[in-house]
DNA sequence: TCTTAGTACTTGCATTTTGCAAGCTCCAAG
DNA sequence: CTTGGAGCTTGCAAAATGCAAGTACTAAGA
């Protein structure tokens, strides 16, 4: 998942964040404020830890999440997400409408419904909120 | 690529075009035109031809694309996007969009630059035209 | 201070996926 | 009836994934 294949935009993305576990992090991270090790680690998906290391320092390097440690405890970390990482924001929502879409094993909830018919409500709000947490 | 994980929306839709090649099997057929595994096999990131021919059998038992006989030539198919396909669009615009604005060594080309200023047109532009294909 | 627990990994190894090269099959044209 | 184009399949080495177990550091309690 490193070298680079073609100047393509889309080749480019991929060959960052295409993969089956990047974006579900980005997700933890941008929707559901998780942000430790061990959060990322108890969502159901039951990624294994030594990928998850891997996926954070690769969004780490790549400038799409930041890794600080914790005001609270020494022994802990908290990734936030850059601008880079919040600019994600209208892909994960165009993926979540896809999959909403087309599985009627995912019930839309209730971003899922909002999305459906003010999407472009949703990243504004959504875009506001991750922004204040930046800085 | 293949057991489902969750029944999060964007797990699901991971599952299904979560990797490398999916999306710019996608793209080919989307934004440029090209219907034939030679064509596809043609592009400048250069897919090998076992993982071609399976990420093609997968989509097409995804419901994404069709394969069909070419009428000019009966060992020839032709690979069109469904309606499911076609829905990518949003996901695929958002995908060049992040990643022409976070790759210095990916220029923005015509659709680069509009995407920029006018992404809904088109978006929208796009569906029209690849919903005349369908029927 | 010594132990126990929390948090974040790392390591080892089996399994799966990827990537490359070389076939193989079917159809069409000469 | 051979040659070439188009679309794969196969074999094998290399890389990525997944699972289980272990390590390192910090914090808190006895």
């Amino acid at each position: 998942m490193e070298k680079v294949r073609s100047d393509c935009p889309i080749s480019c993305s991929l060959d960052v964040f295409g993969d089956r576990w990047s974006l579900l992090i980005i997700r933890d991270i941008m929707l559901r404020g998780k942000l430790s090790y061990g959060e990322f680690l108890g969502s159901e998906e039951k990624i294994s830890t030594n990928i998850l290391a891997n996926r954070l320092s690769v969004l780490e390097a790549e400038g799409i999440i930041t890794k600080q440690v914790a005001p609270t405890n020494k022994s802990k970390y908290l990734y936030h997400l850059t601008r880079k990482g919040i600019d994600l924001l209208p892909i994960i929502i165009e993926i979540m409408d896809w999959g909403a879409k087309y599985n009627a094993n995912c019930p839309r909830r209730e971003l899922g419904q909002r999305i459906k018919t003010e999407k472009a409500t949703v990243i504004e709000e959504y875009l506001m909120k991750l922004m204040e947490n930046l800085e």
